[in-house]
Parts: structure tokens; sequence; C-alpha cells
DNA sequence: GGCACTGCTGGGCAGAATGCCCAGCGAAGA
DNA sequence: TCTTCGCTGGGCATTCTGCCCAGCAGTGCC
């Protein structure tokens, strides 16, 4: 899928987003044509999704964070997707193994408001069940270079 | 926090990461030392923490993924997560309330070769007990210009 | 009222990077 | 042997960046 160019690539590009093709052909010890090649490539593939800002919420003023397991009423699914995707709190949501089970993640700007969230999110008819769990800490933050190193070491 | 010109100027940059602070000025209708104080400010602050390539663990070849929920041994913590940092596929960790429960998602090459990554997560001394939910749809990937177009409008 | 401070404007400048082009070359496969 | 592919190393005009400046409106303080 990817080499080792890919991923040390990758991974410069992690570690200083803000240097350019050139700069990295540098560190990387390529022609720049190089670079652009194997970017455009990764792209295209869809490895690489893009380069958008990563906003940190607890900095917007939401610094709790939870996950929030649903339980749906069968045939229920597509409204209460809908509905879950019109919440700005909701961040992120999985349907999961286990009839009628979803995942879902939370923030919310204190303890009590997370309770307005949870209102929110649950005051739904398809939804039967929640279960909520507070994250205390989060020792490892979304990551994905040691993966991309272990990929682009086959 | 962030008013309406700093949420206007995340949305930009998330919708086209490619656009330079010149370009973002001209959308924004803004001057350009403008957009660059805000961005810097943005970044000081933490609120942005970056630019850096987002990557698609499926285009990777880890197209599967899963959340196991952990039961922790009392005082156990530390080592587990030193453990589960060194696991690759292990992309996220979370402590959460409930004494010794952890979350964490994975991501596997496929259903079989995610009983070979759980083996790997909870093949390890401090760990009681596992759960695991294997992800079927995403119908909310994870997000953020909904929570910032909220917080922008405060 | 007078004052300082802050944030935005609109402009200028040299230096650097980008997007795009090309010919040459070595490795791999037909 | 021949063709294809990816990488190299270079050139080019255009564009953007980082950095500077003076001017000006709004705000709060004395």
């Amino acid at each position: 899928m990817i080499d080792r160019l890919d991923g040390r690539l990758i991974e410069l590009l992690a570690e200083e987003p803000r240097i350019g093709v050139l700069e990295a052909s540098r560190r990387l010890g390529v022609a720049r044509g190089t670079v652009q090649a194997r970017l455009d490539r990764l792209q295209s593939q869809g490895v690489i999704r893009g380069f958008g800002p990563q906003v940190d919420p607890a900095a917007l003023g939401y610094p709790v964070t939870a996950f929030a397991t649903l339980e749906i009423k069968q045939g229920q699914g597509t409204d209460v997707r809908a509905h879950l995707a019109s919440v700005p709190e909701v961040l992120e949501l999985h349907t999961t193994t286990g009839q009628g089970d979803m995942l879902c993640r939370l923030v919310a700007r204190s303890n009590a408001d997370l309770q307005r969230v949870i209102d929110k999110v649950v005051g739904f008819d398809g939804i039967v069940r929640a279960s909520t769990a507070i994250v205390m800490e989060n020792p490892v933050p979304l990551r994905i270079i040691p993966l991309v190193k272990q990929a682009s070491e086959d």
C-alpha cells in the first residue's frame, strides 16, 4: 500500500506540517518532483484525506469528553442517526455489533453541561437506553504515526 | 473564546486546507495581516493544534475498527497504559469513570486480524476483562465544524 | 475632554516556494 | 532487446510568505 518513502513523508508532515514540498524533499533526500508525485498519489488514493486544522474542543470551551453507548429501537436507526448528526456536541458516531447499538463521542462545557448534552442526545424517540462513560484521562490521544510506520514496513 | 471571524476562518480552512493566508483573507473580506494575526492567536491559544495530514487507516490496509472496554487491575494503570501505547493498532486510549475502566479504539486488517490485535492488547497482566464492539458503520465521522460554529456564535 | 492601547487596514519589499515544463537515466517487465 | 515507469536535476514565470510601515477607528482610563 505505502512504502518507506511514503511513510517517512507522512511522518515528516505530521511532525512539521508547516514545511512545504521543497523543504520536505530536502529532508528526505529526494527530488522535489518525487515528493510532489508521492503527495499527489497519497491524496488521490485517499491515504491522506487532507490537511485540515486540528481543533481542540477543550480550547473551544468544551473540556469534557464522554462516550455514550445507545440502544436503538428496531428500525429507528436512520432517524436516530439524523438526530445525532444534528447535535454539534456529537463529534463522532459509530454503529457497532450487537443489534441496535451505537457508540458516540460527546463533548460538553462542564460536567453539569454534560447532562444537558446527554438529555439532548437521548431525548429522542428511537433511543431505548443509554449508558455514558466520562473520560477522565487521555493517555493516548488519537494517533496514526505508529500505524503508518507499521504499514510502511511491509 | 473565539468570535465569528475565527469561526469562519476555521471553517474555511477545514473546507479548503490548501488555500494560503492571502487567499483566505480575500475570501473572508479582511486584510491579510488580520488573518495572519488570527491564525497566530488560534494556534498559540491551542484552538488549532496544527495542520497535520489526516490519514485514513482503511487506505493503509486497516479497514476494521473496533472499540474495546478494558477492566484494569487496581494499581496497574500505568503499566497498562504503557503497554497499550506500544501497540500501533491502538489509535486512542481513554480512561473513563468507573474504577479501572479504559476505552480504546483499535484497527485491524480484517476481522480475523482483529483477533490478533485483541490478543495483543488484552494479553497483558494488568487487564482483567475486555469487551469489544466492532464498528459496522460510521454515520458521523469525527467532526468539529458544527461545534466551532456553535462556539463562535456566543 | 485628552490620552494610550488595541486591532484592523492597505500598502511595499525582498526572498522563497509553487506549479509546470523538460531531457536524461536506471530498473523492471514484456 | 525494447518499452514503461519512477526518479533526478534543472529552468521558468508567477505567486505567496514573512516582515515592515503609517493611518485610523473603537475602547477604556485618567
